[in-house]
DNA sequence: TGCAGTTATGTCAGATTTGACATATAATAT
DNA sequence: ATATTATATGTCAAATCTGACATAACTGCA
């Protein structure tokens, strides 16, 4: 991995684990991250089809806007489960979950 | 969803959240469930075709056996989180993610 | 410009999830 | 039958994630 992709994803708050934090990460870690940016940034792509602020989302959710700001954004305090909860609830099914998965 | 399979997911642990103990699960909340089902069911088998015991696997994620039997057995304390990390660990790509979640 | 609506970022107490452990049960071999 | 190895289940302190809140930054618009 770049230094530099390294550290943009450092100054997003990413930690990278403990001992390695000079190493790259793992296939599997990367994948992780990789995963959480699609997942947000697809959570925005399906809210402003909908025409909703994130503050409605939240809404519906029983979230908050901040929450859904850092999901968007891919901050790491976000899990994956809170990500695709959130898709499921405004509306994404099964097969469109696996075709943003795939991309 | 019908009782007898709502009392199946009770039997497991499941907490049918709070106020709506009685009544049927959102979409998104049955979609959630089955996809820790899913996601699990499969992580057991990549683990099988491997032929690690789930300590193997354990050491390999820096989790315990007892975690891993959870994961596979679809335990409502695991998260989607680490059923994807897990997956990940034991070799399986974002291809076969979304095939996984598809099905 | 100032204002209203929206999104971004930091913080934190409470909730959830975690690995670890003990121990039970199941499967397999000798 | 009884070791051995594998899997299942319960518990818990520590780690992580959460909604809520404050507040800053951005966006358009009168």
């Amino acid at each position: 991995m770049k230094t530099n992709k390294k550290n943009e994803l450092r100054k997003k708050g990413w930690r990278i684990g403990g001992v390695v934090e000079f190493l790259d990460l793992t296939p599997a870690e990367n994948s992780i991250i990789e995963l959480k940016l699609t997942l947000g940034r697809h959570l925005k792509k399906y809210r402003e089809k909908l025409h909703f602020s994130q503050s409605q989302v939240a809404k519906i959710l029983q979230s908050s806007q901040s929450r859904i700001a850092k999901m968007e954004k891919g901050d790491p305090s976000v899990s994956i489960d809170l990500l695709i909860k959130s898709l499921f609830a405004v509306g994404v099914n099964k097969k469109s979950l696996a075709q943003i998965i795939n991309c």
